[in-house]
DNA sequence: CCTTCACGCGTAGCGAGTCTACGGATACCC
DNA sequence: GGGTATCCGTAGACTCGCTACGCGTGAAGG
């Protein structure tokens, strides 16, 4: 899949995979690729900096805590979160049957 | 429509209005503003850059001409360009997916 | 006559956001 | 002791669409 392909996304992706539970940045990491077959691997540089401008946003709050001697920062929904999810994929349903209009390989005309 | 959601799709989407036939710039920015439902309306700055850009791949081939006293260069598709337009309609459908394994609303458990 | 709008091309610079490439630490297995 | 998996993070580069310009013609309307 393109790079960039995913520019304007990855916030909803990201709160999408909270919506089934908290989770912290490892384990969302390994939650979309193992749910996307391997598609997105994304880098810790990617998500890292994403969740701390969710939370900043006040999508999500996050909790340290220690398990096995790691340090953990455990991210979950707020209320705004959820919201703004729902807002989420509602335009990304907007933004497909856009696209969609023009690039779903329509039938060669018989 | 988010502004930035565009992103890595332009190109295919310009190929995809040239696949019904050459258009000069001007044209291309209405035909994908009237088959959008207005929902697209790209502004000049985005759309005559990519297009040069679309040409020195050589995914398009230009041609100027004089119509009613004003300056148009008219685009076409090249070979190449329909190859790469049909692995973008492929990678398109690809990308919504992945992604749309995420983000289509899921109905809510009862 | 002269303003305004639709047509039609273009560039320069900004800005947001993702990626690459680091750095640091602990636990477990061989 | 060394390698691998787990877990966090930052700094800087880079891409590319957008904003804001600039230039010119033709038609309509006051």
């Amino acid at each position: 899949m393109k790079a960039d392909a995913l520019r304007g996304h990855l916030d909803a992706l990201l709160l999408a995979v909270l919506d089934d539970g908290p989770r912290h940045g490892y384990a969302i990491i390994e939650a979309l690729q193992a749910r996307s077959g391997g598609a997105l691997s994304l880098p810790t540089g990617t998500v890292y900096p994403a969740l701390r401008r969710l939370e900043r946003a006040g999508y999500v709050e996050s909790t340290w805590s220690t398990v096995g001697g790691r340090e953990r920062r455990t991210y979950q929904l707020t209320t705004a979160g959820r919201k703004t999810l729902a807002a989420e994929r509602s335009s990304w349903a907007e933004f497909t049957a856009t696209i969609g209009a023009f690039l779903t390989p329509r039938p060669v005309n018989p």
